[in-house]
DNA sequence: AATTTTAACTAACAATTGTTAGTTAGTGAA
DNA sequence: TTCACTAACTAACAATTGTTAGTTAAAATT
């Protein structure tokens, strides 16, 4: 069942979140998804159940990988600021492997129906976890002493749109780019 | 003719505003703007044109006044520290006076039609005098070395994503948040 | 008072939406 | 060979979409 060959749902979903990403979950229509197959849209509703629950399975399970680093980086035992290099690998990582499903887990979670509460939880939890590493690097005096929440939407913000730079940059290389991010994000430009 | 109490026209533009920021354009009919005007949807063609017309009346008003805003900044002889921090100031000043359009300029611009070219052209260039103002900096020895695509990226990003985060904090004092943005952008957040 | 203008309305349109029902050709297992 | 299964198809559906036409009551202008 299980096999190493991407099943037709697997495509589905696949295609589905590159469209996502270029019009938005709104202007995408299953005929679109299914055109984009060379199949007719009809022909979808073999394999998945709704529009709906392709949107669900991009973002929940991208959320849920974010959920995942956050915890383990949580429990590291690391210093601060290796905490947030480890949270900046972890967006350079996920954001490169998912640069479509990005834009969905961004900027339509607000169409997803019964599995919104759960996303915008994950999505608290997630914050509250980084707000609450910036406080303890306060406290030991790691971080400069400005407020968290500005601290937080700035480099988050970043993060979170960095499949939005990433593609354009085909040359990039990964390692490169989260030392870079990490020195910018924490140290500033100003020499 | 043009009085201060707000047309009809205006009307309508803002409350679609408010509804584009909360599901995105493709998501929100015109049924849904009439009703929250409390009219039919055919009404709402007394005043407007079409739904697309409603779309690039926000996007491309806000985009000029991004580009006059970097007009100014790039011909004031300031040092590139400065016009940097008068690129913080100028989004902190334009997204808190428009929360909502600065939602369908980041996340609908690709549903213009007619427009998006110039959409386009004025993006591009921005993005240009903004890259054009970080590689003087770097090149006086203002800045650090880093790549400054990666530089713009990560200050870019934060900026145009303010408007997710002004609304949350309704006592903030704008000038406050522009400077703490300008210290943990220029500066970082390590001590 | 007569008129034009404004801005709402109802009714309808053609196109498009997500989705279902029923069918069919091909594939692997019994 | 027979059988069940897979995955495509056509046809259709009810609802919703942006928009237009024609009407009407009130307000502004003459």
């Amino acid at each position: 069942m299980k096999n190493k060959i991407e099943s037709r749902k697997e495509e589905i979903i696949r295609v589905a979140t590159k469209l996502f990403k270029e019009k938005g979950y709104s202007a995408v229509t299953m005929r679109d998804i299914a055109k984009s197959m060379g199949i007719k849209a009809a022909s979808l509703y073999n394999h998945i159940n709704s529009k709906q629950d392709i949107l669900k399975t991009i973002i929940i399970s991208l959320a849920e990988q974010f959920t995942a680093g956050m915890l383990e980086i949580k429990s590291s035992g690391e210093s601060c600021v290796n905490k947030l290099k480890a949270i900046i690998k972890l967006h350079v990582t996920l954001s490169s492997q998912n640069i479509y499903g990005m834009s969905s887990l961004n900027n339509d979670w607000m169409h997803l129906e019964e599995q919104l509460p759960y996303y915008i939880k994950l999505r608290s939890e997630y914050e509250d976890d980084f707000k609450n590493i910036l406080e303890q690097g306060i406290g030991k005096g790691e971080l400069i002493n400005v407020k968290p929440d500005v601290m937080m939407f700035s480099i988050l913000t970043t993060l979170r749109s960095l499949y939005l730079w990433i593609p354009k940059k085909e040359d990039i290389d990964l390692h490169d780019l989260t030392e870079n991010l990490s020195q910018i994000l924490l140290d500033g430009i100003n020499k």
